[in-house]
DNA sequence: ATAAGTGCAAACGATTTGCGACCGC
DNA sequence: GCGGTCGCAAATCGTTTGCACTTAT
């Protein structure tokens, strides 16, 4: 039986990834968690990340681009990332009514138990379309 | 001005991308390649897989789990993947009615002009179900 | 006191890149 | 022949892991 504990580091990094409407990647936490716990190890993030989403206090969310992302709020909703700079913002659409039409459809066409879906939006968000300074579209 | 070429390797590429319906990762594709070309390199595998998809051949699909995986259809479709033995499989939920509905809902919502949308279900294939023989869930 | 958690550095897996040789057009 | 493409090996990027040391409970 495992017996958790609730660590310094474990508590800035839920702290500080509680404090962004962003989804931060790894390293971004780790920039952020840096500013009060100047030793901190990036293995120690990646460490707690992977464990507050285990353990229901965040999600890892697993959208297009190279690294993956972090979420601190727990609730279902959708995701729209921009082409240019690879920002993922949320999209407050209602989950529930959208998922029950779809998951039904989805188990009838494919022959899966369907436990759960996700929808990622793509686009430019509106400070890329204003300026318009391409940046080498670093997030194809 | 660039003048693409139809190189042997690229034609091979394509032609086995196309004569399967699973979803390929670069490395299944060079498996499958390299029956066909033994001395092929991965890096070939890779820029042409990538190639194909910017040029309106293939498309790349960013889901979950660690690798990317290529499908030789582009007409838009949606996909499931399983939690167990990470295969990705269509889902041939017309695409169009859902778009325009979630499209106008998501850029009211965040401000983005959305250029696209994926939805990517997740549950257990019948396979999986049925051998409860369990893998180690080695594609979480 | 004990086992969960840490920091560090090294290992890892997936993908990309530099470069000289090669081959379609 | 020119320039796009290849094969190879090395480099890079994001993430994970082994290990000796800390630390929360």
């Amino acid at each position: 039986m495992i017996q958790p504990r609730m660590t310094h580091q474990r508590e800035i990094i839920l702290q500080k990834l509680r404090s962004v409407t962003t989804h931060p990647t790894a390293d971004e936490m780790y920039e952020m968690v840096r500013q009060h716990l100047p030793h901190i190890s990036i293995a120690t993030v990646y460490r707690n990340l992977e464990w507050l989403a285990n353990n229901g206090y965040a999600q890892k969310i697993e959208v297009g681009g190279r690294q993956k992302r972090f979420d601190g709020t727990t609730q279902p909703h959708y995701h729209v990332r921009c082409l240019t700079c690879g920002r993922v913002d949320d999209v407050h659409i209602p989950v529930a009514p959208i998922a029950e039409g779809l998951k039904s459809r989805a188990e009838e066409y494919t022959g899966y138990v369907i436990t759960g879906h996700s929808i990622e939006f793509t686009g430019y968000c509106s400070s890329c379309r204003h300026n318009k300074t391409k940046n080498g579209n670093a997030y194809p």
